[in-house]
Order: C-alpha cells, then structure tokens, then sequence
DNA sequence: CTGTATCCGCGTGGATACTG
DNA sequence: CAGTATCCACGCGGATACAG
C-alpha cells in the first residue's frame, strides 16, 4: 500500500528539487495561466479576460517568469496596434498532466478536507 | 496533442478548487512531510531530524494544517517523557501519487529550466 | 520530548495611474 | 493593445526564548 520506496523522489535533495517547482506553479496565477494556455496561443487581452481576476501587473509578472523559465514563448508581430501571441512551449505542455493529476485529486478530496477543517474548528 | 478538453478540471469555477489545493501543499514544507511520513508513523523529533532545515515552529505549524485537514493522524501516547505519533490518513496517502508526477516531472525538466533562465538571464 | 509565545524581515500580490 | 511604475498591506516563515 505505502510508496516509500518512491517518495524519495520528492524528499531527495533536501527536497530542494520538489521545492524548485513547487517555487515556480505554486504561486496565484502560473497554474491557471499554463491551463488557459492549452487552447491554443493566446493574446494578452485574450489572457487577461479568461484569467477571471487576475491584474495587468500579475499577468505581465507571471508571462515574464514563464517565457524565462522556457514554459511559454512570446511572439511579437509587426504591426499598429501590436499583437503578442503567449504560446505554451513543449515543455510547457509537459507540465499539463502532472497539473492534472493534481487537480484530479483536489476535485476528488476537497469535500472530505473541508468537512475535516470544519469539524476541527468547532472541535476548538 | 493538446489536452485542452481537460484543462477545464483546473479552469473549473475560476481556479478556486486549484488554488485551494495549491494553497495547501505549496507552502515550504508540507510536501516534505507528507513524503517523509510516507514511510510510516514518526514522532515529533523523528520528523524533527528527518525533514532536515525545518523549525520547530514550521513542523509544528505543518502538522496542525494537515491534522485539521484530515491528512494526518496525531496520537499522544500517555506516557512520561510524552510520546507523540504521526501518520498518514488514507486520504494524506492519496496525495503521494500526484505528488510522485509532479516531482517527475521538476526531475525531468529542471535541467532545461534552469538552462534557459541562465539563458534568459545573460541576454538581458 | 513536544510543543508555545513573541518579534520581525521579507516577498508576494493588489490597487491605481501612467506610457509607447 | 500591451504593458510599466509606484505604493502599500498582508502573511509566511526564521530566530529566539520559554513551558508542561
């Protein structure tokens, strides 16, 4: 049943591998950012109206962290008014299934969570 | 190629079931300790030494979280010095496998990512 | 051994206004 | 359209000391 043997995946290092990552999605907007992205290549505009409630500023922030990193790529064309297309990369997209086993689990867990957070209050 | 169909699990309801997920595991060292208690019950000091850079306040601070969670079991033996045991919940179980992807993942494209953030860096 | 209490620096991210 | 610039509040997490 346990996966001991595995969890060293996550622990080795000092866990500074597991954090490196963690570091880089675990932010407000990378994840739904990344998500949003998997349409297809999107312009900023596009972005920041799907990203519900996401500023200009932490969409800009959160592009630049993700071009940097070699997640996303930026093209920008030629043109009065500019135009600039965010596109998942390869390794961009690689980063979708993990970030969907993830987010198969809260879907899955969530209620059981919450309700074990509400009990403990009360309890206390 | 693209998965796009699916994205909507983390897409779903504005991010907020993600980000709740996210909100829990992203912290410095939740992660680590779940990992660690992957390989059985531990007390406090066990932990303590395992979980190597972590304070008192911060192991003490992640186990409230993931016992208020239901993802951790807290038992006080009633005995003097005081005997504390953790352990993995069948639900904090659960999250070792998409924790496991997720950690595949950092290991196999980390590489790339910090070749092309030094790559981002020195052309700026 | 298993915690609590207190203080504090730092970085994230929100609001708002401005620009090429 | 696609950003930058500035200011600021908040909370995480580290260090240290103390306690049942």
């Amino acid at each position: 049943m346990s996966e001991y043997e595995h969890t060293c995946m996550i622990r080795g290092d000092g866990g500074r591998t597991i954090r490196a990552i963690l570091d880089r999605i675990c932010n407000k907007w990378t994840l739904l950012v990344v998500a949003t992205l998997d349409q297809g290549s999107l312009r900023f505009t596009d972005l920041h109206q799907q990203v519900s409630g996401i500023s200009q500023r932490m969409l800009t922030l959160t592009l630049r962290n993700l071009e940097r990193d070699g997640l996303v790529s930026r093209t920008v064309h030629a043109e009065v008014p500019p135009r600039v297309e965010y596109a998942l990369t390869p390794t961009g997209k690689s980063l979708i299934p993990p970030a969907l086993a993830l987010a198969g689990w809260a879907i899955e867990h969530i209620p059981h969570i919450e309700a074990s957070r509400e009990a403990y209050e009360t309890r206390n």
